[in-house]
DNA sequence: TAACGTGCCGAAAAGCATTTCGGAATTTTC
DNA sequence: GAAAATTCCGAAATGCTTTTCGGCACGTTA
């Protein structure tokens, strides 16, 4: 037994050791530490001091086998930057004490392979529940249906409507962008985003399209479709600025291109929020908050996302797990590059 | 008993319902599918059929328990971002094959009591070992030695030389970048990094030092000390070229700060990297990527660093854990900002 | 005083897989 | 054909905790 090396430690102490150091016998001690009724007072007292003596914890492999519940999830993501997944362990962590269920947290690096590996893996330790954590907004393959634990989706929703998703609202966000942009005085409002095969920058336009009709007004020029990063933002606004100098609010799908965006606006002498106000999506802290000036975002709330998918699969223990996708709010932070700061 | 609930999982089946389907005794099941050797091969076969059909997975809580280990390892975490934790959660999942090891990851936000909690919770399940993950490089309390596990520090060193750490070599960071800028040709080398507080601060400027020795040249100017933002590179930088006009070369304590250098380097109208080289630190790459030009850094190999982590953990349970602070290997990554490209 | 409650405690089962060891059945050897 | 040696299988213990239920001792009531 290696665990002897570690001193302190030894072999961590069991409830018999307390038992036979108290004088009792081990349901004895069991009763008295979880605190049930059938114990007089002076034997509890005696226990407690000899557990906390040898500090007795219970091992928790023993109880969850007997139980058959583990207080654990599994948290399976192909998320490598870890930009949705750490937000949303956090909030499962809240969803329940700190201490009161441990998270697994698994990345397949979106390999099909190593995720079933990962399934396996987390179901033979007999997790609770499992939350899956996909990079995307686009519906991703369901895990199935045969799983004898409750499984919830977050942030990419399931593609089996049977499953029960929790994703942001893309679509109110889009339309938060624009109402925002629009109570700031602009009306020649442009929109610049991602790849348009992704959902999210389809669900941003219905919800950019959405403000536009809201408040009688049309988009400047058509929707810019490209990629996810500073160089579309960049090489966007040179052409938009072209074709359209009169634009004076440019709805981003990212606050990477956001800051691109604000990039070329800055070369080509246009003054952010003054001549255009800009606004990203994603709320990505380091970027937007170090922008010159710092960016107005939609915040996606992952933390909350989060939490309620942790509610979901816990509460699925008791009842029956719900299905289809339900869309969480989203907010507005807003910052210097649609208001004047100062 | 909720699980029923779900369909196809009903009662997980245990190895005592493949003995029954299979006509033979727990024990010869177990010995069949575990490929002990003393089974007739029929029997094996007949075994593995039941297992299969009623789709047995053996509970790897009843295996633990029994055992002593459980292959899983608690990463205890206060970075808030993952920026870090991430990739050393990767490279510890790297060491083993996936799904041999699972990850409890926790994060203690940087609250004391919260990674008390947690601490508590991973002993409470028995976790084979723990990794302590910090966001900074500067040595943190240790998490004492009366613990029954082994404890790997990781990133952040613990406080304590008698606990074990493992840390990337800052230093080492520093002497690479000058080297490769003095490569570059480069002569007239500043240093804009951080907050000076920060042990990372310190040693990559000794980094700096040694590098500029070794070439026979002195440090433009002082070094330039503040905080980890653009901000403070945007700043830094118009200060550096009012009084030293003639530096060729900056190296940065950070990709953040880096770009807030190319940024003012580009309104300044000096052309990088044919006028000023510059090299950033972290290889953050949404940061490295998008710069214009791409950004040149020193990446801290943090999923090697995880592996390793992950490696002494599990070595430490057959030996004894060493002690002391391993450093780290770092390596270069050399983008457009001190190389022309095309 | 006999019958009955009540309050505490302990033996034992349950939860699941692994491993040891004894024994039954079969084959080999003389 | 009997004794010895294999080969294969199963009962039971192990790991640790929780919970049920029987029983002991004490005090109470008719």
């Amino acid at each position: 037994m290696a665990r002897v090396e570690h001193p302190g430690g030894g072999r961590a102490s069991t409830l018999s050791d307390v038992a036979k150091l108290a004088g009792v016998s081990i349901a004895t001690a069991s009763k008295a530490i979880n605190g049930r009724d059938e114990v007089a007072p002076a034997t509890r007292r005696r226990v407690l001091e000899a557990a906390e003596q040898i500090s007795f914890t219970p091992n928790q492999l023993a109880r969850s086998l007997l139980a058959g519940r583990t207080g654990t999830v599994g948290l399976l993501t192909s998320d490598l930057e870890g930009r949705f997944v750490i937000p949303i362990l956090m909030g499962a962590e809240d969803a329940f004490g700190a201490g009161q269920v441990n998270v697994f947290l698994c990345d397949a690096r979106g390999d099909a392979i190593r995720e079933q590996h990962h399934l396996k893996a987390l179901l033979n330790r007999r997790v609770d529940g499992i939350i899956v954590v996909g990079r995307q907004t686009d519906p991703r393959p369901s895990l199935g249906h045969d799983l004898p634990v409750p499984v919830v989706y977050a942030y990419a929703p399931s593609d089996d409507p049977a499953d029960l998703s929790i994703t942001p609202d893309n679509r109110a966000g889009g339309r938060l962008a624009v109402e925002h942009l629009v109570s700031c005085g602009r009306s020649r409002i442009a929109h610049i985003t991602g790849d348009p095969a992704y959902a999210a920058a389809q669900d941003r336009l219905l919800g950019v399209r959405d403000g536009l009709r809201a408040a009688g007004l049309e988009l400047v020029g058509e929707p810019m479709f490209s990629e996810w990063s500073e160089h579309w933002g960049r090489d966007a606004t040179a052409m938009l600025l072209a074709q359209h100098p009169e634009v004076d609010g440019i709805v981003c799908g990212s606050d990477q291109i956001a800051r691109g965006v604000l990039d070329t606006l800055r070369d080509l002498g246009r003054s952010v929020p003054e001549d255009v106000a800009v606004i990203g999506y994603d709320n990505w802290e380091v970027l937007a908050t170090n922008s010159r000036p710092e960016l107005t975002s939609i915040d996606a709330n992952l933390q909350q996302l989060g939490r309620t998918a942790a509610k979901r699969v816990f509460t699925a223990l008791d009842d029956e797990l719900r299905s289809g996708t339900e869309y969480q709010p989203v907010r507005l932070v807003i910052r210097g590059s649609t208001i004047p700061r100062r």
